[in-house]
DNA sequence: CCAGGTACGTAACAAACGTTTGGTAGGTAC
DNA sequence: GTACCTACCAAACGTTTGTTACGTACCTGG
């Protein structure tokens, strides 16, 4: 789609309809033509975003195959992280989206929605885990994967700023201790 | 300082030279007499922005008095965490900044310098808590407060977008569980 | 007194923006 | 055949943007 090579090139701020018209060689008519306003593109712009987060290869559960458990949502989370140049665009672009859609209420509640399906399955995978004996199972299972979320999400946001300080492999330490700390707390 | 009125106001996607000058009850040359162009005004933005945070109330801090190690850890990421109305705006204005920060290297480097204080500050707390034994001392105190952090920006992050998902008790449990954890490990 | 710099305001600039208008081409229904 | 709808373009609209040019107070040092 045209509008996630906008994002990708100009970020949000660049993303203006002569932009996208441009990137898909028509003209401004056409986009509104399917978009009855400036917000409805914006509005598709995150669920585009949306939809290439959950098509964007994800090489560490593909490495953990069928595995379930404590296992499964270390590689869920190690997908997340900007571990290389793909990610850390996607995972910029991401970031960016956050100041729009907290300006727009309407927007922000999708994201939220966004969000709150995200944790809904990790936290299947934390009570995979507990199941299995792998993690505490004297805390709600909801409230780990939202820490756990909310770390990784941080931490996302540490690295993107600072990717010689966080590189790949301390990323990779810093998640792998917390999950650590997780599993023995 | 005006910058911060418009900022709360209209974020940054509604930093304008001519919104900052209304503010302040004066003309757009003005303005351009100080800042040279808006990527000045940006980076004072920032500036103001960083300084608001380093005067903003701290009351868990305060209540906290000359406490020392755990105790003050967790007073200094309790005082960051949106639990009021207050500090959920400014964290939204910082939250925003990020995605004028990503797109600027230049502004970007001196966010990351920002950040990097920040965990400067709290690697010291952290040597200190481990000096106290209040936190185990076989992980760099550098890790452990990069992973703090991190933890508490994206909870900030998830609690601004799900505000009645993670109200302020719910954070405050979280933290706490999350430096329990740390302690346990 | 007066030269010169600092501190502003006024006004305009070109560019970019979102949006609107008017029109063309092609297909479909009757 | 003709009425109508969808898909699209070209062009312009009015507004807002960052920036610049120019004028005028005011103050200060000599």
């Amino acid at each position: 789609m045209a509008v996630w090579r906008v994002l990708a090139e100009r970020g949000f701020q660049g993303l203006t309809l002569r932009a996208v018209a441009a990137e898909m060689g028509a003209s401004t008519g056409l986009l509104t033509h399917y978009f009855p306003s400036k917000r409805a593109l914006l509005k598709h712009a995150l669920d585009v975003l949306e939809q290439q987060a959950a098509e964007r290869p994800r090489p560490a559960a593909e490495r953990a195959g069928d595995a379930k458990g404590l296992a499964m949502l270390r590689a869920v989370l190690l997908d997340i992280l900007p571990l290389d140049r793909e990610n850390a665009d996607g995972n910029r672009i991401w970031v960016s989206s956050w100041d729009v859609a907290l300006a727009d209420p309407e927007l922000a509640a999708e994201h939220a929605e966004r969000y709150r399906r995200a944790r809904e399955n990790m936290t299947r995978l934390v009570a995979d885990a507990q199941r299995l004996g792998e993690l505490p199972a004297d805390r709600p299972a909801g409230d780990l994967a939202a820490a756990a979320q909310s770390f990784v999400l941080g931490l996302v946001v540490q690295a993107l700023f600072a990717p010689q300080e966080f590189p790949p492999a301390r990323q990779t330490e810093l998640l792998d201790a917390y999950l650590a700390g997780l599993a023995a707390g």
